[in-house]
RNA sequence: GGCGGCAUAGCCAAGUGGUAAGGCAGAGGUCUGCAACACCUUCAUCACCAGUUCAAAUCUGGUUGCCGCCUCCA
């Protein structure tokens, strides 16, 4: 049973879905102007995680993750770059599908973009105003905030309390000010599809409506999104799906707290963002998957370099256990399985159990990554050398388990290139376990610091000499 | 002005009524030519005040501080 934190009613639920072992899942995506920024990543990395999780339970999920390609931005930003919006816009969509890839994020099952979804966004909005929830002036399309009941239960508002702190600009034409638009009427030198009311393109609210219903249904069942989305762009959403449809639009709303840079917030618009590409590049794409999880969706999260050297020197340890385990397979004795191993494999589902407990109340994958931490003390200490062939499998197995539910370890996309053979590595450690030989440790030393140089780490065991690549 | 969140060791971070998980960093030790990996030992009474309770980090009230939303934003 799934706990799950719902925006909606503020408290945890259990997760009841409205298809059996189905699960119709819509993350908001990004506008592509621009390669993603840390903070961006968070969102992707968490709800990557809620579905692997949910797809580790047996669920089917249909995940539907937008590209919002038609904006102010794009299109300023394609005037800047003297370029047409779709060049700008393929490029970033690229892009942020190769981030998406080195972060280990399964392929959403549709990404939809907005300017492939004009029809149904112009048909939903024409239902809205046979409807009566819409209105039209000189070619702009406005939601009527006022005639639709449930207005602000999401994001608990109400409606005059807004309008009175309101910093929003009052266009005149508008019959509330909290109203928002569906259409807009293009500008000189605009992108613009035709429609009943004017050349123009959709509001920024309606499209996930419009995509949502299209590939998930009229009610679906976990929408998610920042925390920042819960008002107005999700309000606004639930009015337009359930003022149009006539049904709950979400069963569950999830929402991910921010990536703080300085305990401030990071965003495109403050201008004091890292991009995710710097930051993977630096310390390594699985260093931030892991580094996001290190902590609840819920809670905020500051991001430095400190921090990151510290999730990487804790990658490290459940990376240097899982070569280990390999290495301890390799070697491992082909004997019966001795009688105080059996007992400790008595002991190893524990770890699984309290894993899962932590990952089923409400997606707790910090405290779901302490029992990781614990299994691989576990492994340390137990399936080491003379340790036998079975046991170790069986721990092996366990942990490369926990491991993969996360998404934690994986080869991203561009390994560094590697320009020492196998060979040519044994080669120089034989030079080196020579030099050792004749106590020339200097000259041992050299060779180590050599690889080292070349991104190789020479370890000694017990049984010999061992390296790996970093 | 309205609404909401947070405050746990040097740092990060779980825990939401029964006397504080895990990780990073540090210290001491084992192993080692050295190093790396690993193991052992060590490192907090939970912002402050008052209250409820046999019992509170965990509930209630207050204080202080930080942050977010109300405007494009993950």
């Amino acid at each position: 049973m799934i706990k799950i934190y719902n925006t909606l009613t503020k408290q945890k639920e259990e997760f009841k879905p409205i298809e059996e072992n189905k699960v119709r899942m819509y993350v908001c995506g990004p506008t592509v102007y621009n390669l993603i920024h840390i903070g961006n990543a968070r969102p992707y990395i968490v709800f990557d995680t809620v579905r692997r999780y949910f797809e580790t339970l047996g669920y089917q999920v249909n995940y539907v993750q937008n590209f919002t390609d038609v904006d102010d931005k794009i299109i300023n930003k394609a005037n800047e770059e003297k370029k047409q919006t779709s060049e700008l816009v393929d490029y970033y969509i690229t892009e942020t599908l190769k981030d998406a890839e080195n972060l280990n994020i399964e392929k959403a099952t549709h990404h939809p973009r907005v300017t492939e979804e004009i029809e149904p966004i112009v048909c939903m909005i024409s239902t809205l105003i046979e409807k009566g929830f819409a209105y039209e002036v000189e070619g702009t399309v406005y939601f009527d905030t006022q005639s639709f009941e449930g207005y602000g239960k999401l994001s608990k508002k109400v409606l005059d309390e807004l309008e009175a702190g309101a910093r929003i600009q009052v266009a005149n034409e508008k019959k509330n000010p909290m109203d928002f638009v569906l259409w807009k009427p293009k500008k000189e030198g605009e992108p613009f599809w035709i429609s009943p009311w004017s050349d123009g393109r959709p509001g920024w609210h309606i499209e996930c409506s419009a995509m949502a219903k299209r590939y998930l249904g009229e009610t679906i069942d976990i929408h998610a999104g920042g925390e920042d989305l819960v008002f107005p762009h999700h309000e606004n959403e639930v009015a337009q799906s359930e003022a149009a449809n006539g049904k709950t639009f979400s069963n569950y709303w999830m929402h991910n707290s921010f990536l703080n840079i300085d305990n401030k917030k990071m965003s495109k618009s403050l201008g004091n963002f890292k991009t995710l590409r710097e930051v993977g590049d630096t310390f390594g794409y699985d260093v931030v998957r892991f580094f996001m999880l290190s902590a609840h969706y819920r809670s905020p999260l500051n991001f430095s370099g400190d921090l990151m050297e510290a999730a990487k020197n804790g990658l490290e340890r459940i990376k240097n256990c899982v070569s280990n385990l390999e290495y301890a397979l390799t070697n491992a004795a082909d004997v019966e399985i001795s009688e105080s191993e059996a007992e400790l494999l008595k002991e190893l589902p524990k770890y699984e159990v309290k894993f899962h407990e932590a990952m089923q109340d409400d997606f707790n994958t910090a405290d779901a990554i302490s029992f990781i931490f614990e299994l691989v003390k576990f492994a340390n200490t137990y399936a080491k050398e003379g340790a036998s062939q079975i046991f170790t499998q069986e721990v092996y197995n366990e942990l490369q388990k926990l491991i993969n539910i996360l998404g934690l370890i994986y080869e991203s996309g561009d390994e560094g290139t590697h320009n020492l053979s196998d060979e040519e590595i044994e080669e120089y450690i034989n030079q080196r376990t020579a030099a050792k030989k004749a106590k020339n440790f200097a000259e041992a030393d050299r060779v180590r610091e050599f690889l080292k140089d070349n991104g190789v780490l020479i370890e000694d065991t017990r049984e010999g000499v061992r390296f790996k690549r970093i």
